[in-house]
DNA sequence: CATCGTTGTGCAACTAGTTGCACAACGCCT
DNA sequence: AGGCGTTGTGCAACTAGTTGCACAACGATG
């Protein structure tokens, strides 16, 4: 239930129509709550209905037209609760262990290809976070200002951080399966002597 | 849409019925697909129906009675091409770092106390994983012999990186809230001579 | 032996997220 | 002026995951 939090959030920092929210998702709050723009137009029609936001006076309002949304009194507060409230993380559900522990039992074909295929992705994006985070905080890490920009930065170094741990698993990862299939065709689980 | 495919997985392992399917999920392979006893059952009613999975003739055919599944050779089969075939990470979802920014506008009030609790949330599901590694792998992280055991070694280490990675974030992100919350009522960001 | 809690299976209804498409408006281009 | 690609908005239908409840079977217990 944190679409319509992310949405609000993104508001707030600067009212958009629809397809610039979804750009801004796309290369910001998207990267830890990614969403369509079909998911991001519903939930605009809901926090408009339910007084949340509005959209702008000067928008145009026939189909097709542009409109941008400003977050109202009504939603500020809920976002409000909503940060402050108790919230379970949500469990987690990643396919690539799986996809490991299925491997155990079948067999490690065409796997080693697929975890360096997702090695290279988390590298990329783990440049691209560093690359945002070169831009906007060129300062370095320390003492970077005032409350808000402090809070943004943590939140990219979160990001920083979760690639890093893609990058060493994903490699601890690879080096077992090359393992595993370089003993397959020599010895099992004794690679010379002593 | 793995579920079926970590259902197969576990049923490969060891033959089991829903309500064995569900424990082991809350203690080994949910751990990374977490399921609830509902999904279960349904999958396990799909995967039947598909001929991937059959119930043990000794199985009570009542209903409330307990029912095994094994899983046949077409449900191998699925299995080793799901393990083979390419597949994308899934968007990432996760609403900490999006409460950071909503906060970053609305002001962090309750977070903090949000943070300590995922923290020891965190805290306690790594001392679970380092119990499980201490009874599963008692050798220590090297040279743990057959390729099963080596695969699931790295699975188990996956858990152990991810949960020590939210640690270390979280710490961050919880001093990083603290000293914004000193700073409201002493200094914005200048605390101290020189 | 009745009823009561526990274990195990399952349906139904709901919420969230995805995919595919429709179509208006706008700026070009010729 | 007619057509053509791009931008922007949106509906509809589907898949995945969640929640709440129903109910059979089993064993204990007054």
């Amino acid at each position: 239930m944190s679409l319509p939090h992310a949405i609000l959030t993104a508001l707030l920092e600067k009212p958009s129509s629809g397809l610039e929210l979804t750009r801004r998702f796309d290369k910001s709050i998207g990267f830890f709550w990614s969403a369509t723009h079909q998911q991001i137009y519903r939930e605009l029609g809901r926090l408009e209905r339910a007084g949340h936001i509005r959209a702008l006076p000067s928008a145009a309002p026939t189909r097709g037209g542009r409109k941008a949304y400003e977050v109202l009194p009504a939603g500020r507060a809920e976002l409000a609760a909503w940060t402050a409230a108790r919230d379970e993380p949500r469990p987690l559900r990643d396919a690539l262990p799986v996809r490991l522990r299925a491997a155990a039992v079948v067999g490690t074909e065409g796997l080693a290809e697929e975890l360096t295929r997702h090695l290279e992705l988390h590298r990329r994006r783990l440049a691209d976070y560093r690359a945002i985070a070169a831009r906007d905080f060129p300062e370095g890490p320390d003492v970077p200002g005032d409350a808000r920009t402090r809070l943004h930065h943590v939140v990219l170094d979160g990001g920083v951080r979760m690639e890093t741990f893609w990058i060493e698993w994903l490699s601890e990862a690879l080096e077992a399966v090359r393992l595993i299939e370089a003993g397959d065709q020599d010895s099992p689980a004794d690679p010379g002597p002593v």
